[in-house]
RNA sequence: GGGCAUGUGGCGGAAUUGGCAGACGCGCAGGACUUAGGAUCCUGUGCCGGCAACGGCGUGUGGGUUCGAUUCCCACCAUGCCCA
């Protein structure tokens, strides 16, 4: 009777079995409370990679233990199907994105149930699917009646690879990446469909009630960045193209003596005259390789070029130049704005050094209060501060006192007069841009918006959803959507006067997909119908735990928050935040590990070596054992450190053992290899020096590299609870780490511990001789101590723990076990606390042993969470640790409630403590209760 | 340059509130069982010295508070992330 463990076996049975059941169906049930778990649903790209399993499996693990613990928990699944990447093979390879999509998530499913996840499937939401983009629509067209979305044209960041515009934070880092493929992107000036995100910026900075990880939190509002008062002030060039500049001291707008735009500014191809053009050029190619972070330092020398071009200034109707300058930055505001040298530190600099005009508008004031005429010609700096405003038309005089500010009574009033002459209006600013939702892509959700030549703009009809994607387009990397150059697809009437109209053919952001699913899945196939169930809704709502990656930190997990608010505001959801708790896991990277060592003969040319003959050492031979590194006439000794089709990079010199990162130090030489060059790989026949190993330290996981883990593999082998155990135990979730294939094999050992153990006792007769009293109370104070100990890790997400203690635990009942204990109430006892206490972790194994070893009723995963027991917590007898002056000298056993004067004698009288107190007496003595007593000499 | 993290054995990591540093696992060493072991079980394992008892050192570095600091404070160094 006695099985091997056999993982296969058990996870297939019990996961067709639980789905036949439908064990893990939710439904709403007001007797329970009600416990929502979320983890971010994946992208479809074809196979479930480790990264997924580390964020999803612990996930699950404890909506498992919520569940023991009584809630009725709801934790659903689906796919974010919508996105570049399928459109971009379908470009390569013809093959339509709905189709490898839905074949791709067709294999995703299976090996997300391969994970015995108790996610409930009925509620799946695929977004690619006309039921569910539909809402998307629907929800684009109700921001649209709530003033929440419009349309305007404006520089926006283009990846010229994946032709399609990207929203600020879809561009990265310093060199201004497309976060998708890495090509730097561009600006260009286009219609674009914004939600007005800013409109929310106060609130999304508020956290009030959420117990979000502080680093979230703080990112967030990083990125929203403060809250600046001016206005907006409309400047046109000669040739009649609107600038539009925010400014918080309008009060100055009678000393712009000229304007300054970003090198990079589209507008400039239409204004700068032909004459100009190769000075513009010029600069803006030396502008483009300079980092943002340089551009923007204070102490750099300013640099511009005059573009040719002039502005009106609208207050005072001058004529002003246009200069293209490096410090004002494409990526900040609007990528232009309004020199006012006299005040403003920055173009004071611009305007000495290119000789352009500084003209004082706002004087200070001295003691008495009197102005204090500014004289362009003697500044030495520009004066920010506050004052009288002067040589300002029908303004001067005016008071500014704060010098910032819509509370300045000076400047509210100059943005008063803006306003009344149709020349700006009063505007906020923040770092955070609206959101732009326009995507010049297929694969997207159409936005339902027509355009007639007669009235505009105007949504697509509620009962005409969903605008559906055509099937039959040609996949062109063109730049521009494939639905623009459909045959028919464009073509409708206008909603409002039934003319012929145009459909836009840009497609919607995919952030807008998935800042709705945690509502989509609050629905039993009723999607068809409405966005989410509201009874559903009323039961489950709001997520209570979120889990998922940090990345999204600035991107879906603002979005989402923004939905949520704006849909409050529309009346369709209620509560302040969507997600009540977060919590990010961190990432599985790559296994590092050693390359091999070669000696290679040939000679050299110029700085690269011809290798003749490459002769490696068999791989896995010691470091100690290696020969030493170096590169001579004939010869290049050391370890593969890149390998191509025509050579090698060999590291050559040797490892200082101090280094704490030889990464960084390596000396590498490059090694061409020939079809001549004979190749020598021990236990290898007709090797070819793409057979060597090549070294590679801690890096993220990727395909090139050769450094990825396949789930479907480890889950062959080891079987899932395995896979899910290890990645509970090898590192903090919240951090991650690399892989480590050896420590896999702990995790191993210790689920078939588990299985030998309770199939070698769970049928033992009770004992002949009756068992130590003493130990079988330490046996039950190890079993409920750890009741407490994985119930709080479950709590507090602190997974590897949990299986420490689990570990420990075991270690504790094989001693039980040599103490003759198999067989008595306590042991039965330790093995059913045991197994439930399994279940969120290893849900397979722990059925398989509860049911048809143990003979307890199916299933483990619907009973009770083991309480502990106070009883069995008590201790009678407890070591108290013996310091002298703070340092551990000895320990004594003592009743658990001794006397602090029996405590310290004891200590005293210990020949360790004696010793040293060498005859004196102590100066003072320090007793903690149940840890210590310290003798102060 | 700014902000936020992090820094503990050969490695991953543990240590509720300032109270026995190194739980648990990997690796390593020794042993048992075995035809065999990359299976299983047992023992040991922070570093230095010592046969041992024992002694000294030890949580990135330097200082401080305290009877007592991985934990609190200050400065510095290193790494990572985000921002500029």
């Amino acid at each position: 009777m006695a099985r091997a463990y056999d993982p296969q076996r058990i996870e297939a049975k019990w996961q067709a079995r639980w789905e036949a059941d439908g064990l893990y169906h939710s439904d709403i049930d007001p007797s329970k409370p009600k416990h929502y778990a979320l983890t971010m649903f994946p992208y479809p790209s074809g196979r479930l990679h480790i990264g997924h399993w580390y964020a999803m499996t612990p996930s699950d693990a404890r909506a498992r233990f919520m569940r023991m613990k009584g809630y009725n928990v709801l934790f659903p699944m689906g796919f974010d199907a919508f996105g570049l990447p399928a459109e971009n093979a379908a470009i390569k390879t013809g093959i339509h994105p709905k189709i490898s999509t839905y074949r791709n998530i067709e294999h995703m499913r299976k090996q997300l149930r391969s994970m015995g996840a108790m996610f409930d499937w009925r509620r799946e939401v695929v977004t690619c699917d006309p039921k569910y983009y539909r809402w998307n629509q629907w929800w684009f067209i109700q921001f649209y009646k709530h003033g929440l979305v419009y349309r305007k044209k404006a520089p926006v960041d283009w990846c010229p690879r994946c032709n399609t515009t990207l929203a600020r934070e879809q561009v990265i880092g310093e060199e201004r990446v497309c976060e998708r493929c890495g090509t730097p992107v561009i600006k260009k000036n286009l219609e674009q469909w914004f939600f007005r995100i800013t409109d929310y910026a106060e609130e999304l900075k508020r956290f009030d009630g959420l117990d979000w990880p502080e680093r979230v939190k703080t990112l967030q509002r990083n990125w929203i960045g403060d809250r600046s008062e001016g206005a907006t002030v409309v400047f046109r060039t000669e040739q009649g193209h609107e600038l539009e500049v925010f400014t918080t001291r309008p009060d100055t707008l009678w000393g712009a003596t000229f304007m300054v735009i970003a090198p990079e500014h589209p507008v400039l191809d239409e204004i700068v005259p032909p004459e100009y053009r190769a000075a513009v050029e010029a600069y803006r190619f030396q502008a483009a390789r300079v980092s943002d972070m340089d551009r923007m330092a204070e102490e750099r020398e300013k640099t511009g070029v005059f573009t040719g071009a002039y502005a009106i200034n609208p207050v005072n109707g001058e004529r002003i130049p246009i200069w293209a300058a490096d410090y004002v930055l494409m990526s900040y505001g609007s990528g232009a704005i309004m020199a006012v040298p006299a005040h403003d530190q920055r173009d004071f600099e611009f305007a000495r050094k290119y000789g352009l005009e500084i003209r004082p508008v706002i004087f200070p004031l001295d003691e008495e209060g009197k102005p204090v005429p500014l004289d362009a010609a003697t500044m030495t700096e520009a004066y920010p501060g506050p004052g009288v405003m002067a040589n300002s038309g029908p303004l001067s005089g005016t008071r500014i006192v704060k010098a910032k500010g819509w509370d300045d009574p000076g400047i509210m009033k100059v943005i008063e007069w803006l306003e009344a002459q149709g020349i700006g209006k009063r505007a906020v600013n923040y770092r955070l841009r609206d959101w732009l939702i326009s995507r010049q892509r297929y694969w997207g959700t159409p936005i339902p918006m027509v355009y007639c030549e007669k009235c505009g703009w105007n949504p697509v009809p509620e009962d005409q959803l969903p605008v559906a994607l055509p099937e039959d387009v040609e996949w062109k990397p063109t730049g521009e959507s494939p639905l623009k150059f459909h045959p028919t697809w464009k073509h409708t009437t206008c909603p409002v006067c039934g003319g012929p109209a145009e459909r836009e053919t840009d497609t919607m952001d995919t952030f807008m997909d998935s800042s709705w699913y945690h509502l989509a899945y609050l629905q039993l196939g009723t999607l068809d119908k409405e966005p989410f169930n509201p009874q559903e809704y009323a039961y489950w709502f709001p997520v209570d735990t979120y889990t998922g990656g940090i990345e999204h930190a600035t991107m879906h997990l603002l979005y989402v928050r923004f939905f949520h608010k704006a849909a409050r505001d529309m009346g369709f959801v209620h509560g302040d935040e969507p997600m009540m708790q977060l919590r990010n896991q961190g990432m599985v990277l790559g296994e590092p590990r050693d390359g091999h060592f070669v000696t290679i003969k040939g000679h050299w040319h110029d700085t690269t070596f011809h290798a003749e003959e490459i002769r490696a050492l068999p791989y896995g031979t010691p470091r100690e054992q290696w020969p030493a590194f170096g590169k001579g006439d004939d010869e290049v000794r050391g370890e593969v450190y890149a390998k191509d089709e025509v050579g090698l990079k060999v590291r050559v010199n040797p490892y200082d053992p101090n280094d704490n990162d030889p990464e960084k130090h390596a000396d590498l030489v490059v090694v061409q290899v020939g079809p001549d060059t004979r190749v020598h790989i021990p236990g290898l026949e007709n090797a070819r020096h793409l057979d060597l190993v090549f070294h590679l330290g801690v890096e993220k996981m990727s395909k090139s590299k050769g450094n990825v883990v396949d789930p479907d593999d480890l889950v062959q082998r080891y079987g899932a609870d395995t896979v899910r155990a290890y990645l509970m135990f090898y590192a903090r979730w919240d951090k991650g780490g690399p892989w480590d294939s050896k420590n896999i094999q702990g995790v191993e050992r210790w689920l078939r511990r588990v299985w030998n153990l309770v199939t070698e006792t769970a049928a033992a007769a009770a004992p002949e001789a009756s068992p130590d009293p003493k130990a079988v109370r330490a046996l039950r104070r190890k079993v409920h101590q750890t009741i407490q100990r994985v119930t709080h890790d479950f709590e507090h997400f602190e997974f590897n723990t949990i299986v420490a203690a689990l570990m420990e635990l075991l270690n504790a009942m094989q001693k039980a076990r040599q103490e003759g204990l198999v067989g008595t109430p306590a042991w039965r006892e330790a093995l059913e606390v045991y197994l439930r206490l399994m279940a969120p972790v290893t849900p397979h194994l722990a059925e398989e042993l509860w049911v048809e070893v143990l003979g307890k009723p199916y299933s483990i995963h619907t009973q009770a969470w083991p309480e502990a027991d106070p009883d069995a917590l008590t201790v009678e007898e407890i070591t108290l640790a013996v310091q002298v002056n703070g340092k551990v000298r000895g320990r004594i056993q003592v009743p658990a409630d001794i006397a602090e004067a029996e405590a310290t004698a004891q200590a005293l009288a210990l020949p360790a403590v004696q010793k040293r107190l060498q005859g004196r007496e102590p100066r003072k003595v320090i007793y903690v209760p149940g840890k210590l007593v310290n003798i102060v000499v």
